[in-house]
RNA sequence: GCGGCCAUAGCUCAACUGGAUAGAGCGCCAGACUACGAAUCUGGAGGUUUGGGGUUCGACUCCCUAUGGCCGCACCA
């Protein structure tokens, strides 16, 4: 019995058949497969209420021709039973559940699988996006991890995924910079941590412009060098650019993030009049206070509210180079899809830049990709009062994923005196930044983030620590019993499932395709964290419950075989959010 | 002023974008280690989904309204 990867989808499909063959309108009858809560089964459709509603049929009536034409194969695998007003729901049947967890045995299977679904898609990702110059701090957590994550669902359906730095590296920020850097530098500073030194010597030029006009100006002229190519001026730019370039890496060590391009604002600094030609002249553009904009009549705020893309003074903003970066994108990348990752602040921002794209790309007949800003919340102190660089008190990420380390290194050497030290840290080194990620991967990225340590840092509950401690007693169980994860010859001895916590074990497996179309399709990774999650509570219940090592051969096969597939599935998942797994913890 | 987002158990969050009796964790109460790892599990208490109206077979979800919070709004990104 073949049994598919995305059982949802396979019913979607069976549902869209039997409809054609019962006579409904084919084009207007979507099934709505979704999974069930467990007390009705596994799957419902409930496609059908709408459809009758529509047409002012009996909902039951027409649920029970549906199901009457479904064809063989699907009432051989499920149980349908027509409930409530029309529901129809399926549930697995033993046979089905277990030929499931038999076909889809390894990490290369589930991605074959999976990379069904977008195949052939280019998608270009912009995440963390940082200015240079300055730290990353407890802001530029969410926009990095979220921002992977994505990256890594959209690649496991088949896309293939750009994953672009767009980094703040031509703003008006290195005037004052370089001025303070030619006069103030401390060498030795440099040397011992430039991050430091350049945020110190912004501060000086800050404060000196702020007290002195004439320091201002000054500021400004070096600015005016720089973007007219000034050579020492430049030479600074580009030192300050990789120092901080290398220092951010350090952190997507950490993270697991590595780009495929940091294309920054600088880059597109010359491509910037081929936007002002054609968005002028398709007319979207036009001259309002000096400046370049684009109002958008048909909308209720920017029919008044300007997207300025070129000052009054000439100079290009950041609407500018996000236009041009638009077209870039489709036309050297061939980007499908094109996800920018950052903070609900600059909702209008995008609103603005993806009415303009459709209008501008429309004009000149170029093809539209699909266009998706990806928000999160503010990250708030426990005032619930956002978070900012000019606030004080900034947590740096440096210091924040540090601080999570020792948390869990106290933590393992608590829970594990017998581990060697090295191996306790190395297991810390992943708890801790698994734990800061997931603390954010858990969450629906919509909410506001309330930064605090004990929760960040906690490993109880609903926690990256929860997983992985999960896995690590899989793991556990093959290393006592000599076994090994996946071995198709002892898992061919494995007898029909048996007990509740098995069958909802196995259950819960099945919808391992479902949580990721789900992630992938709303670019929300919670999703997934929290199918995790229930597949990890499912599975210490199954542990709780029913133990593994028994003498019965058949019992003890079919016990692995769902440790096997609990643990491939649990790992896969772990990987597709960013977090690194463990045996042993 | 105009606009956007948000308000769910004491606290932190879910609820598959309109589906069935709104679920978890923490905390609280009561249990489970001479069983494969107790960083665990089992059970219990805890809700007028901010208030009020509406739409329909059905609303935490959509519409209107009130209140409260966060945010954006002409040359920062």
């Amino acid at each position: 019995m073949p049994v598919p990867f995305n059982l949802a989808d396979a019913l979607d499909a069976a549902l869209k058949s039997a409809a054609t063959a019962a006579g409904l309108e084919a084009g207007a009858f979507v099934p709505e497969v979704r999974t069930a809560d467990s007390r009705h089964g596994d799957f419902q459709a409930n496609g059908v209420l709408g459809y009758a509603k529509a047409r002012k049929l009996n909902p039951r009536a027409l649920a029970e021709k549906l199901v009457a034409a479904l064809p063989p194969e699907l009432t051989a695998a499920y149980e349908v039973v027509i409930a409530g007003p029309g529901f129809i729901n399926f549930t697995l049947k033993p046979a089905t559940l277990l030929a499931w967890l038999r076909t889809h045995d390894s990490a290369d299977h589930l991605k074959a699988s999976a990379a069904t679904a977008r195949r052939g898609q280019t998608w270009v990702v912009d995440y963390s996006s940082p200015n240079t110059a300055k730290q990353m701090h407890v802001g530029h957590l969410r926009s990095a991890v979220i921002g992977e994550a994505i990256c890594r669902l959209l690649e496991f359906s088949g896309t293939r995924v750009v994953r672009d730095n767009h980094i703040g590296d031509w703003g008006t920020q290195f005037g004052k910079l370089i001025w303070a850097y030619q006069r103030h530098l401390d060498p030795a500073a440099l040397a011992a941590d430039p991050l430091e030194e350049f945020e110190r010597l912004y501060q000086v030029g800050n404060t000196a412009a702020e007290a002195d006009p004439a320091v201002l100006e000054q500021a400004r002229q070096e600015l005016v060098k720089l973007q007219a190519g000034d050579p020492a001026n430049l030479a600074i730019w580009k030192k300050i650019n990789d120092v901080s370039l290398g220092a951010f890496q350090q952190i997507y060590d950490q993270l697991g993030i590595r780009f495929d391009v940091t294309l920054g604002e600088s880059f597109y600094h010359d491509q910037v009049a081929r936007v002002y030609r054609e968005l002028t002249a398709t007319a979207l553009a036009a001259e309002s206070q000096g400046a370049l904009v684009v109002f958008h009549p048909e909308h209720p705020r920017f029919r008044t509210q300007p997207f300025i893309m070129r000052k009054a003074d000439g100079a290009s903003n950041y609407a500018t180079t996000d236009l041009a970066t638009a077209l870039y994108r489709l036309e050297h990348f061939h980007a499908d899809g094109i996800v920018v990752v950052t903070d609900f602040r600059q909702a209008d921002h995008f609103e603005q830049l993806f009415l303009t794209v459709r209008k501008w790309f429309a004009a000149q007949a170029y093809r539209l990709p699909e266009l998706h800003h990806v928000t999160f919340g503010a990250v708030t102190g426990e005032d619930g009062k956002a978070l900012r660089t000019r606030d004080g008190g900034t947590i740096k990420l440096k210091e924040l994923l540090a601080e999570a380390e020792a948390r869990a290194f106290a933590l393992v050497s608590e829970r594990s005196a017998d581990l060697p030290p090295e191996e306790r840290r190395a297991i810390a080194a992943v708890v801790g930044v698994a734990s800061v990620q997931y603390a954010d991967l858990a969450q629906n990225r919509s909410s506001d983030y309330v930064f605090a340590w004990d929760k960040m840092i906690s490993l109880e509950g609903n926690t990256a620590a929860y997983l992985l401690y999960a896995g690590a007693r899989i793991h556990s169980i093959f290393r006592k019993l000599g076994a090994t994860p996946g071995d198709a010859a002892s898992e061919a001895a494995a007898s029909a499932l048996e007990t509740p916590a098995e069958f909802a074990l196995a259950r819960k497996l099945v919808k391992f395709a479902d949580a990721i179309r789900l992630a992938t399709d709303t670019l929300r990774p919670h999703f997934l964290g929290l199918y995790l999650y229930e597949l990890a509570g499912d599975y210490s219940a199954f542990y709780a419950a029913d133990k593994v090592a028994v003498e019965d051969p058949a019992v003890r096969a079919r016990r692995l075989l769902l440790c096997a597939r609990t643990l491939l599935v649990l790992e896969t998942g772990l990987r597709l959010l960013g977090l690194r797994t463990l045996t042993r913890m």
